[in-house]
Formats: structure tokens, C-alpha cells, sequence
DNA sequence: GCTCAATTCAAACGAGCGTTTGAATTTGGT
DNA sequence: ACCAAATTCAAACGCTCGTTTGAATTGAGC
């Protein structure tokens, strides 16, 4: 059995990849990727059109078989329970499980691009902005409506904003292994543990997601945070 | 009562400040800048001495008030305890408060530096990274200490884990207006009311930081995420 | 009113950028 | 073996970048 060589286009993708997670997305030069790819210059734009369509490529090779993953594994926990709410923690594993078989799939640096995707996130260049608007409407709004399902106490906005908290504590997450130098000095060894990190990543959401709405009708008066002393 | 003219170090801080948070450091030229300052170009480098130079004079300038106002705040409530360990909305409190304050600091768009921080959590620079771990190190090591005394059966590690998870949410929520729009179509006016966020965000971790550990010794093997169906 | 340091200014420097070109080369169908 | 399409290649284009230079201007202290 011979693996045949990897053309053209998926040598710059996958050299794309690398650079773009560790300099962003301007600071990358299609000079140093396609260098880093041994190809020649031209042959991103020949194949890719622009820089820009380049990193948009990146994204969706591994963004879509993601999000499609999460979506029938949603499925499947939901065709299980038989009409049951699926418990948050059940919902978060459809989210987090995909994540992690990707993170896991080394042959192919899988960790990079969660780092990667992590700080397109953040990313202020609109077309970023709009394409992962565009590539995440549809996964987003299957687990809205899951989540709704497990907590039909929280007030739909209420349960709007919490959503967005999760997702931002999980890519920031994934994005982070920097990071954790900062907030915590964190056991390096540890942290590349991705299995172990969203095991303690969910339970967390897990109880946020469950904790009484504060913000009921009528006590949207109550100062919260500016109590005295 | 004059109010004397903003001199030229002021007006380039001013400028730099609302295009780096628009744009990103990479994206934002000096000659966008110093254009907008309505200042020479070469006054940039007179006054700052580099690029990268300028960027940390922008993060510094509201930074390090915002830090010492955090740190300041925590002492006072440890102070009016009484020896008693404080509350986990009480710890929050003195994290968001001073945020919150900067962000109302209208005359000068502190609503832009917040958005500019969170987004700076997440670039990948060696010299930004080096830069925020540096000023924050001190603040973070004050604010895990009154976790830890609040928290007292949460292990140390996993401790670290959620304080991670909250920097993540909280500087998530910071940077992300635009965000809002992908994850939730929320409702904009909303979106731009920075107290009632923090007043959905701070139970809502709250809640988090007080589940009871999943991952207590011996505990490692419960395949959480993993159950089947 | 002179001096000298601080600041501002127009101009340029060298380098790197994304993209395009047109010829050379390879590939696959007949 | 031939042709046409697809791909690779070296070179260049036009542009913007951060930074530097050296002269012009300003302003406070004597």
C-alpha cells in the first residue's frame, strides 16, 4: 500500500493551517506559506484565488465536517431519549465530542486548527466575521433549541446570553493554551490534555446553564453587583 | 474654565486606541493613525519609539488603573468581612465592577478599550502575550487566593481550570458585540447595555465555580463526556 | 532677544506584501 | 504520439508598510 504524495493544494492548506494558528491571519504571509508548503508562490492564488478564500478553505476543510458531526450526534441523543429533554450535559457533549475527535486526530495537526478557529473567533476582519456567521447559523440555532428544551425555566434571552457565555469559554478555551500561562501557571503537560480539560470545561457550563434566572420579570431592578459592602 | 487642547502623545493614544480595537494590531498602520490624530506620521515613532511600543502605552494607559481598582475593591470586601471568606459574587463583583466603570467612562470611549483587551487576549504576538501576562500576573495571583478561601473543596487544579473558564467568558463577552450577532441574533440594544450583561454573566459563573468537582482522586476514570447514548 | 533643547514636518528608504503575467512544463484523453 | 487543458514556474507589478533622516519650527529659561 503506497500513500501517494499530498498535492499541491493540500500541501498549502495544510501549511496555511500551521502558520495561520501560530501568526493570525495578517501576520502570515503567502510568501512564508507557500515556502513552509514547497510550492511555488503563484500556486495559492492559482488554486485558492485569494489569501483571503485560502484561509476561508482552511476553515471549512475541517469547520464543516465538525459542525455536521455535531449535529447528527445531537440527533442521536435526542432520537435515544424518547421524547425526553436530553440533560445539559448531554447537549454539551454533543458539542465538545466532535471538538475532541478532531483534537485527537494527529495525524493531521486537528489541535492547531481548534487553536486556529479559538482566535478567528475574535478576529475583527469582517469577512472572518462573516463567514463563521454563516458557517455556525444553522448548528447554533439546532442547540438553541436543545438547550430551551433541557431548561424551560430560563427566559429565552436569558438562555441567548448564556449560550454566547459558552461559547466563549470554549474557544477561548481551545484557543488558549497560551493563555493559561497567564490566568494560572498551569501544569504544561496538563494542559495539552484536551480530554481532561473539557471534562472539566462542561460540568462548569453545565451549572451555569442550570442556575436559577436572576434576571425574572419584574426583578430586573435588583443591583446585583452593587450591593454595599 | 478652558479646557487646554488634547497635546499630540494624547491624540495619537486616542486614535491608535479606536483603530486597533477596529482593525487589530496588524491591520492598523501608523499612517491610519496618525492620520486620524490629524498629527504627522513620523510624531508616532517620536513619541512611542515603535509600533509594538505604542500598542502596550494604549493597554497600559487604562489598564493598570483598572487592575489596581480590581485589587483595591477585593481588599475592601476582604477588609469588611470580618475574616469570613467572601462570596463568589462578592469576588466577581470586584473583577467586573472596575470593568464596568471603565466601560460607562464615556468621555473617552472605554467601551472600545474593553473590546480591544478582549480581542488582545486572544492575538497571537509573542510581544502582546508576554506583555498581558507580565500586567496581569500580580492582579490574577490576588484573585485566585480569594477564590481558593471561598471555594475551600475545590482542589487547587481544577481551581485553576475555572478561573481559566472565566477569564475566558468574561474577556469573550468584552470583545464580542460583533460576536453576538453569530452566536445569538441578539437584540442590539441589548447588547450594548454592558451592566445587564455582567449582571447575566457573574451568576452564571457563579454557579460554575460552585458545582462540585467532577474530577476528585479516584474519580479520574468516570468517563464523563463518554457515556453512551 | 538669544539659545538650545524639544517637537514637528516633508520626504525618502528599504523591505515585504498580494497579485498578475506569460512562458514552460506536466498531465490525461484519444 | 499528439493535442489541449491543467498546472507550475520565475519574474515582475504596484502598493503599503514601519522606520529614519535632517531640516524647519516652536517654546521656555536666561
Amino acid at each position: 500500500m503506497v500513500i501517494d504524495p499530498p498535492d499541491t493544494k493540500s500541501k498549502i492548506l495544510d501549511a496555511a493551517e500551521e502558520l495561520f494558528m501560530e501568526h493570525g491571519f495578517e501576520a502570515t504571509s503567502l510568501r512564508l506559506i507557500t515556502t513552509a508548503a514547497a510550492v511555488n508562490l503563484a500556486a495559492a492564488n492559482y488554486h485558492f484565488g485569494s489569501k483571503e478564500e485560502l484561509f476561508q478553505a482552511v476553515l471549512t476543510r475541517r469547520l464543516d465536517p465538525m459542525n455536521l458531526d455535531r449535529m447528527q450526534l445531537l440527533s442521536a441523543y435526542e432520537a435515544a431519549s424518547a421524547g425526553r429533554p436530553l440533560t445539559c450535559e448531554k447537549i454539551l457533549a454533543a458539542m465538545f465530542i466532535p471538538a475532541l475527535k478532531l483534537a485527537r486526530n494527529h495525524e493531521r495537526g486537528g489541535k492547531n486548527f481548534l487553536r486556529l478557529l479559538g482566535r478567528a473567533y475574535a478576529d475583527p476582519a469582517p469577512f472572518i466575521r462573516e463567514f463563521l456567521s454563516t458557517q455556525y447559523r444553522e448548528m447554533i440555532a439546532r442547540f438553541r433549541a436543545a438547550f430551551s428544551r433541557a431548561l424551560p425555566n430560563i427566559p429565552r434571552e436569558e438562555l441567548s446570553w448564556r449560550l454566547h457565555f459558552v461559547m466563549g469559554a470554549l474557544s477561548f478555551t481551545l484557543a488558549g493554551a497560551d493563555m493559561l500561562k497567564i490566568v494560572s501557571q498551569m501544569n504544561p503537560q496538563e494542559a495539552t490534555n484536551d480530554e481532561l480539560l473539557l471534562k472539566r470545561l462542561a460540568p462548569f457550563l453545565a451549572a451555569g446553564l442550570r442556575s436559577p434566572s436572576t434576571l425574572s420579570p419584574g426583578d430586573e431592578d435588583v443591583h446585583y453587583l452593587f450591593q454595599e459592602s
